[in-house]
DNA sequence: CCGAAATATATGCCAAACCAGATATATACT
DNA sequence: AGTATATATCTGGTTTGGCATATATTTCGG
């Protein structure tokens, strides 16, 4: 429990898990463009909050992406539930969100790539992070 | 709001929030004897919770008894409402808190005795210490 | 009514532990 | 190879606990 909240007790992590509300899988390399935050940064607040039991990681080809476990205490869920809502009557908090949920409903949206063929793969071979930064311009 | 969080990631601290719930107040002393801490340190995480603005507190004569602020987002205060929900579900937690809340119910309690009469006074005069300890033992 | 004693609470200090941040390096996948 | 992600390490700052001590408030003795 106290861990639980050790990891909510840092705004990168805040930011993090907001980015991963309704069961939103969110891959490293989304946290660091939308979040603007250094790559390793965002990985070892990843790792502590897989430490801490509240995420959980899956790897997909080359991309790992993070989503927030469920808990076993209901009263824990309940807790995230209201921080949720907390985290979204803050203006900064829900604009990432925002850009978040646009960024991944581009039907071409390369984020969430799967495996792809080769044809798929030349468009991901283009310069990627331009085509991102250009969309979160 | 990180540091809410910060304040709830500790073990001693959400003891004491845990005998704090339904706007009691609850003075130093109690939480010394009940939660079976020194009383410097449980004096130090007070202060911490009072400087994260989560409790507050009021100087009665010779006591002083904290209490659970009030949040300005409702939200925030929805979080409480289910850390205490989930408070509840833990064994310990409940134990302590229905300790806490059987010794204040006594007629004769002294934990919360304000201006006494002289009468008064000769039984709190009594080794008070000696009194209180058997009642939890 | 004054001052000493008793009780309740807070704080200063120190060492140990812990944690965040940054950079560098390593690993894994394509 | 090159890209995506993870880990290791170091450094500085924060937290923590224990102990002693300081402050505040009431009580009591004279």
């Amino acid at each position: 429990m106290e861990s639980l909240f050790m990891a909510l007790a840092e705004k990168t992590r805040l930011r993090l898990l907001n980015l991963m509300r309704s069961d939103q899988e969110v891959c490293v390399g989304s946290f660091v463009k939308i979040l603007g935050v250094s790559q390793p940064k965002i990985s070892r607040h990843l790792a502590y909050l897989r430490n801490a039991g509240v995420v959980r990681a899956s790897r997909g080809g080359k991309w790992v992406r993070y989503s927030i476990a469920r808990f076993d205490p209901k009263e824990a869920r309940d807790v995230f539930e209201t921080l949720f809502d907390w985290l979204d009557s803050d203006q900064a908090m829900r604009h990432e969100r925002e850009k978040y949920i646009e960024l991944i409903e581009l039907p071409e949206s390369f984020i969430f790539a799967e495996t792809h063929t080769n044809e798929r793969d030349i468009e991901r071979s283009e310069p990627a992070h331009n085509e991102l930064e250009e969309f979160l311009l």
